[in-house]
DNA sequence: AGCAACTAGGGA
DNA sequence: CCCTAGTTGCTG
């Protein structure tokens, strides 16, 4: 009897065995569905002698039921896997459904069925209809995508089918995305952007693990270069992963895409529609899918013969994953590189201390492009100082800077102000009696948004209308906006530039593809004159126009103690910096803070980056923070908050004693309360040389918890909330 | 985890 | 006595 092991697709068991039918074909890899109790589960075939299971006698295994129509993950992919649980401490079925991600796809089928409007106007109209009609127009989608965005129920829609308002439409999953073309458009390239593609295109040939960083200031055609690479594995007919920080970049992205190689690449990404990501999917396990841009999500997929990686911004904390499998991608994607055995480029501007200490080491091969492209000049940065030149009573906007976006505009050149808080102002209270207005889930503050009316929390989404009266004491016309968000920023402008055609540009007002697209159209042809945003603007954008930025505030990232608030900052107004200026015209900074002599401010206003990296590798080398020591977070959580606290309290009382490991806490976190759960928090710092996972999950194994409490681990943390 | 079988308690 | 909500046990 042959017995076979399985990842099944079940956090709590883990790995079972099973009999192998007479005449079923299996590998190491293959994607099978097996009998669990009454129900069916998806597993992978292992090597038994990598998965520990349980032991069970020959008499009690099942026969598997069927082997799924799609290629066996290879050898390289199921090694990532392994060691993604195993250094994050996730459970191994977690990481595996990453790289099946779309469950649909596994299934046969090579057509879907979709439905769009037809035209029709329906006999009988009602309400649910009328929105329908309203939100559908132009979509095409399944039923239920359908619904979730009309904000009808399925059952209206397939009325409305039947009704002929709707027609199906047949969606072929496996037509071939159009070839990219290596050749499409020759580049022009300076010798510095020449010596770095050539690395990248030699290194590519090579089909061996080289990591690279690629830094290079604001506007130094980091992609141009990464481009040659990726025209190389096209040619040796190998396939490209490149992964982007967050979905607001790619429509830049895919225009200077689609100029090199004349066709777009494939996405990937969280808001796909289920046909576009079963198309994806199959077109990435087939090797069809040559090029494919995608979030950290796109990672793990199992790409038939990945030929080169490519991290872009790869200092982004939006690499790591907070919730579920807590990865870091950028990182995930150097070992990546390393199974697979191809090269992996992480390209910045303002690349993470952790990158700059590995390519000091020798670990990774840096390739510098110290100048900006087409001659054009980096912008002079200067400090202001709130203390000394302070703004109106009221107003957020030093003389300074206001006088710098007048003169701007007199000369028909554009201002961005940078301001990373979203709505109108972080803190809404009462006049009267001074009641303030907090989420009944989460330890924050309702940020009022002015735009929509509305009072929302950031970190659950719990949102009210602006009340009339104040629903303390009762008292009318009494709120009082605390702060400022890039709304009230926005009224400012407004204020002082009457005349000036302003944007607000944030996560709320940029939500789709055509709104980011008609921003980026109106800036280009000089139709804005001040933009105001979040960190969205920060990078990404090439606006000839742009000569000014301000940063509203520059002390706002430094609050509260995060370990890498030095370092966020500096990336963030390093980054926005590289807007200004971009065309012939030089570009200037402007930095309000109140702390100038802060060391990242300095370094920021002498433009000496070195100064800043040195600073802030003996500050962390002090604190034993990364990359000299590591840091290790466990959140303890229950909706009950005398459980969670005794939860925390027994993984406190049974800490290891480790002269390598020192344990902080556990204490309420900083986000005490969040979405509904009580949270406690220890952290945990190590030596570098230390078995942190090791005695992590040694300590854990031993203790049993509630069963409505969750205990999460998180290696490497960037949030400390 | 996800589900079915089981049990305790409240209302008619 | 029935219904429901919460608890326990099991999966190869």
């Amino acid at each position: 009897m042959k017995r076979v092991r399985l990842l099944v697709f079940n956090a709590a068991l883990g790995v079972l065995d099973y009999r192998l039918p007479e005449g079923m074909a299996i590998e190491f890899g293959s994607v099978v569905i097996a009998p669990l109790g009454p129900r069916q589960v998806l597993g992978i075939v292992w090597e038994a002698e990598r998965l520990k299971a349980k032991e069970v006698p020959d008499a009690k295994l099942r026969p598997l039921l069927e082997v799924l129509p799609v290629p066996p993950l290879r050898a390289e992919l199921r090694r990532l896997i392994e060691w993604t649980a195993d250094y994050y401490c996730a459970p191994m079925s977690a990481v595996a459904r990453m790289a099946l991600a779309s469950s649909a796809a596994l299934r046969g089928g090579t057509t879907t069925t979709e439905y769009r409007l037809t035209g029709e106007e329906p006999t009988r109209m009602t309400p649910q209809r009328a929105a329908a009609l309203d939100a559908l127009q132009g979509e095409q989608a399944t039923i239920r995508e359908l619904a979730e965005l009309a904000g009808v129920s399925e059952g209206v829609l397939r009325g409305m089918v039947g009704a002929g308002i709707l027609e199906p439409v047949t969606v072929d999953l496996d037509r071939p995305y159009p070839a990219a073309l290596p050749d499409f458009a020759a580049p022009d390239l300076n010798p510095d952007q020449q010596a770095a593609a050539d690395a990248f295109i030699a290194a590519t040939r090579g089909h061996a693990f080289a990591p690279f960083l690629l830094d290079g200031v604001t506007g130094s055609g980091k992609t141009e270069c990464y481009f040659e690479a990726i025209a190389e594995a096209l040619q040796l007919g190998r396939q490209v992963l490149v992964l982007l920080p967050e979905i607001a970049l790619t429509e830049n992205f895919l225009r200077r895409f689609e100029h090199r190689f004349g066709v777009p690449p494939v996405l990937w990404h969280s808001s796909l529609k289920s046909s576009e990501r079963r198309r994806a999917w199959r077109a990435i396990v087939q090797g069809q899918a040559q090029v494919v841009v995608g979030a950290r999500s796109a990672l793990f997929l199992p790409y038939a013969n990945l030929g080169l990686i490519v991290v872009d911004e790869a200092h982004e904390v939006s690499f790591k994953q907070d919730d579920g499998v807590r990865y870091n991608a950028r990182d995930v994607a150097v070992i990546r590189a390393r199974f697979e055995s191809v090269p992996v480029i992480l390209a910045s501007a303002t690349p993470a201390l952790e990158s700059m200490q590995l390519a000091e080491a020798g670990v990774y091969r840096r390739i510098a492009l110290p100048d900006r492209f087409g001659g054009a000049t980096l912008p002079e940065i200067s400090v202001v100082d709130l203390r000394a030149e302070v703004p109106e009573r009221g107003r957020w906007l030093a003389p300074r800077l206001v006088e710098g976006m007048k003169q701007r505009l007199a000369r028909g050149e554009q201002s961005l102000l940078f301001l990373n808080r979203r709505g109108y102002a972080p803190l809404t209270l009462c006049r009267h009696c001074g009641y303030r207005f907090q989420c009944p889930n989460c330890t924050a503050w309702l940020v009022e948004h002015r735009f929509s009316g509305r009072l929302a929390c950031h970190h659950c989404g719990h949102e009210v209308p602006v009340p009339e009266v104040c629903p303390e004491c009762g008292t009318g016309d009494c709120l009082v906006a605390c702060g400022p968000g890039v709304e009230r920023i926005a009224d400012e402008v407004a204020e002082i530039l009457p005349e000036a055609r302003v944007a607000v540009v944030t996560s709320d007002t940029l939500n789709t593809p055509e709104a980011i697209g008609a921003f980026v159209a109106a800036a280009e042809e000089g139709a804005i004159d001040v933009i105001i945003g979040t960190q969205l603007v920060t990078k990404g954008y090439h606006f000839p126009e742009l000569t000014l930025v301000g940063v509203v505030d520059a002390d706002l990232g430094l609050e509260g103690g995060d370990l890498r608030a030095a370092e966020r900052t500096y990336q963030q107004v390093a980054q926005v910096a590289g807007r200004a200026g971009r065309g012939e015209k030089p570009g200037e900074v402007l930095i309000q803070t109140r702390h100038p002599e802060a060391p990242v401010i300095a370094a920021l206003a002498a433009g000496d980056r070195d100064a800043f990296y040195d600073a802030e590798a003996q500050a962390r080398r002090e604190a034993g923070a990364p990359p000299f020591g590591r840091w290790a977070a466990i959140i303890v959580s229950s909706e009950d908050q005398a459980e969670a606290q005794m939860a925390a309290r027994a993984i406190g009382g049974t800490r290891p004693d480790h002269p390598d490991i020192m344990v902080l806490g556990p204490a309420p976190a900083p986000m005490a309360l969040l979405r509904g759960r009580y949270r406690y928090r220890l952290l945990i710092n190590a030596r570098r040389s230390a078995e942190l996972q090791r005695v992590i999950r040694e300590w854990l194994d031993a203790l049993t918890f509630p069963q409505g409490v969750r205990v999460n681990i998180d290696i490497d943390p960037y949030s400390f909330v």
